[in-house]
DNA sequence: TTAGTCACG
DNA sequence: ACGTACGTGACTAAG
């Protein structure tokens, strides 16, 4: 047998193709997608191999109803190039091409369960023509890949749907300005619109000077399908179109992995990218009103019109910017940590009288508590715990496992940090991190590749990685942040009369806090008193448990308790509106900020014990969390668009939940610190002060 | 992929 | 009698 010979399954073939591909008719009605594809695949392989012959088998048995005409067609345009052993010719392939070429010969697809019909068009004429359709809204998918963009699919009415490849005189610049152009005459909506912003810059936002405002909304505005999906299920995690497809149109479909895999979409065959670009448009079309209506019912319509589209907007502009690195001084300050690390591995081989793994909590739990016999909590359900709260209780008797946790200190900062951060600079010495708005079950954003919303602060060594980052030549960081954002916020809700008072006296809280609970005066609170009654705060925020507070502050659960007894007597308010906030999450399943942001807590019906009382902690969080979320993301569309009507060249760069960062000109520092400060201020009015900390600095060290 | 750990608010 | 603080993301080990 020759090595050159292709064995391949038909049957397989068709049947891979037919679940990969979506679901198409040729010009006769009858669905050809399997038959397509694996002709196509076929094709892909003969040509990037050096197959001399092929042969295809074919069984007759146990063969899917919907699959079998497509298998028998394919076997047909197979056939018709011979029987048995194929030899792999250039007739060979150019008859196969052919037969994909006549699957579907007018170039127009109907979709099988979607009432859609695609055309694909590179025609300028025709594209400047569907740029003038007239219409009350539209649809559009940028199909990109990486930083590559493919193509545009866009539709007027939710069932004409074209796609435009990128190609000669049709560039992607080209389309973000019809887009732009088309923004002011309709609405246009998308799905993870912020990914278009690099293409095009609605009407909506371009000349935009004011900010938030409560109002009613009309006229010319964007939609994301995603961000609107999001609002009324955040639960749900990765949301694709055909999530959305399906939760709202009753639409079945394969997803994008399952389509192209891990392939670039460049080598993919442009009848399925445009399919599959086109298929989005159509959700994202078809979708909105259904969508929409629901943010009308569910009173969220103004969250997601006042707040969320302008704030993806804000974040595109955000993630475009990024921050300045360092990159220099951030290898130099990696080799630093090197050093003491290999010191301290080398002082635990010592102690523990062998290599290991230190890396490994099943090694390190193993030598630790079994081979030096150090008392064990077993905590994991693999084996010992050698988390830091476990290991600190053994660290002052034994200095292996105090270095250890210095070890597990130094590493950390090596590899996430040190490391983690280089891979991520880019060409013009930035980071750009992306913002992820769709990601909290509370409305916060999240910051990925990298994380740039947890460098590290609370240890010195960790902050001064802070140093790297810094603002371009002659700027400086303006980084203003909200004290005690969550706990005013509780203040303002529970309309809890000490507590608001205890604002409104301006002096610490956690002071005022202890000298009420443990009835001592003011100026006698010891430092015990207040870092307990700081925990106390901290926990009533997070949706209180005993256990959890004890574990805080290392006493008994005993003890915990009469803290959180005394806490409510001395702030009723409190324990009253905590209790309103469960019965009403448990009457209507969800618990809401005051922007009418949303959470469902399903927990609160759960029969098992532990998850009804996550539940509880979680619907007593959700809108404090949420609400601090809310009026962070009204700041930030406060101070951009200030920064814009005022035309200034300082950016907003950062928001790390409470705290603002902007990379300010020499020039601008005054205006822009003011203004920062007092657009956070008064981004909501409260029945208790906001207060605003802000500072300046060369670096991010020494901005904070 | 999952578990464990740890960085942040 | 149970076993828990709220919300994230990145890295490493190990199946």
């Amino acid at each position: 047998m020759s090595e050159n010979l292709l064995i391949i399954n038909g049957n397989e073939l068709v049947s891979d193709a037919f679940y990969k591909t979506p679901a198409f008719t040729d010009s006769d009605g009858v669905f050809v997608n399997g038959v397509y594809g694996g002709i196509f695949k076929l094709i892909s392989i003969l040509k990037t191999s050096e197959y001399k012959s092929m042969s295809i088998s074919f069984s007759e048995d146990s063969v899917n109803e919907r699959l079998k005409p497509q298998i028998l067609k394919f076997r047909e345009i197979i056939e018709e190039n011979g029987q048995g052993e194929i030899a792999v010719t250039k007739e060979l392939l150019e008859s196969l091409e052919n037969a994909l070429k006549n699957l579907s010969p007018s170039g127009e697809v109907k979709g099988a369960s979607f009432d859609m019909t695609m055309k694909v068009t590179s025609d300028l004429n025709e594209v400047e023509a569907l740029f003038e359709t007239r219409a009350d809204r539209a649809a559009f998918y940028f199909l990109t890949d990486k930083e590559k963009i493919l193509g545009l699919s866009i539709t007027f009415d939710g069932s004409n749907v074209t796609y435009i490849p990128v190609e000669n005189f049709i560039t992607a610049d080209y389309l973000g300005k019809k887009l732009t152009l088309l923004s002011e005459k309709m609405s246009l909506c998308s799905f993870d619109i912020k990914e278009s912003y690099k293409y095009f810059d609605p009407y909506e936002f371009v000349n935009r000077t004011n900010g938030y405002k409560d109002e009613d909304v009309s006229g010319n505005k964007s939609f994301d399908v995603l961000i609107g999906a999001y609002l009324i299920n955040p639960l749900k995690n990765d949301y694709e179109p055909w999530d959305v497809a399906k939760e709202y149109l009753k639409l079945t479909l394969p997803k994008r992995a399952d389509l192209f895999g891990k392939e670039p979409l460049e080598n993919a065959d442009v009848k399925v990218l445009s399919d599959y670009a086109s298929k989005i448009a159509y959700i994202c079309y078809n979708a909105e009103p259904i969508i929409r209506a629901k943010l009308v019912k569910t009173g969220m319509e103004r969250l997601m019109y006042n707040i969320e589209m302008p704030l993806s907007y804000i974040l595109y502009s955000m993630e475009k910017e990024g921050i300045i690195v360092k990159r220099d001084e951030l290898k130099a300050y990696g080799d630093k940590l090197l050093v003491r690390i290999d010191e301290l591995e080398k002082a635990i081989y010592e102690a523990a009288g062998v290599e290991f793994n230190i890396n490994s909590p099943k090694q390190l739990g193993e030598i630790l508590f079994e081979r030096l016999g150090l008392p064990a909590e077993k905590k994991t359900k693999s084996g010992y715990s050698t988390a830091a709260d476990v290991l600190e209780k053994l660290a002052p008797e034994h200095k292996i496992v105090a270095d250890i946790l210095e070890y597990r200190g130094l590493t950390k900062l090596k590899s996430t940090y040190a490391d983690g951060l280089a891979a991520f600079i880019a060409d013009d010495n930035r980071i750009h991190t992306s913002f992820n708005q769709t990601i909290t079950a509370t409305g916060r954003i999240s910051s990925t590749e990298p994380n740039l919303q947890n460098i590290p602060m609370r240890t010195e060594l960790g902050r001064l990685i802070r140093k790297v980052f810094v603002p371009k030549d002659g700027y400086v960081f303006a980084d203003a942040d909200y004290s005690q954002i969550e706990l005013r916020i509780l203040a303002h809700m529970s309309k809890d009369k000490g507590l608001i008072d205890a604002y409104h006296e301006g002096e610490d809280i956690h002071r005022i806090t202890a000298s009420k609970v443990f009835h001592v005066p003011f100026e006698e609170v010891t430092p015990l008193q207040r870092r307990n009654a700081k925990a106390v705060n901290f926990g009533i925020v997070y949706g209180i448990s005993a256990f959890g507070l004890s574990q805080d502050l290392s006493i008994s659960a005993h003890e915990a308790k009469e803290y959180m007894e005394k806490y409510f007597e001395t702030y009723p308010g409190v324990k009253k509106y905590q209790e309103d906030v469960i019965a009403s999450a448990k009457a209507k399943g969800y618990s809401e900020t005051m922007f009418g942001r949303r959470r469902p807590v399903p927990e609160l019906k759960a029969s098992n014990f532990n998850l009804r009382q996550f539940g509880e902690r979680v619907a007593m969080n959700a809108p404090i969390q949420g609400t601090a979320a809310d009026i962070m993301k009204i700041a930030m569309i406060d101070v951009f668009f200030k920064l814009k009507e005022l035309s200034l060249k300082s950016k907003l760069i950062l928001q790390i939940h409470d705290e603002l960062v902007i990379e300010t000109a020499p020039d601008e520092v005054d205006t822009v610190t003011k203004l920062l400060a007092e657009e956070m201020e008064k981004a909501v009015t409260l029945s208790v002060p906001m207060e605003v900390d802000c500072h300046t600095g060369s670096d991010w060290y020494e901005a904070k």
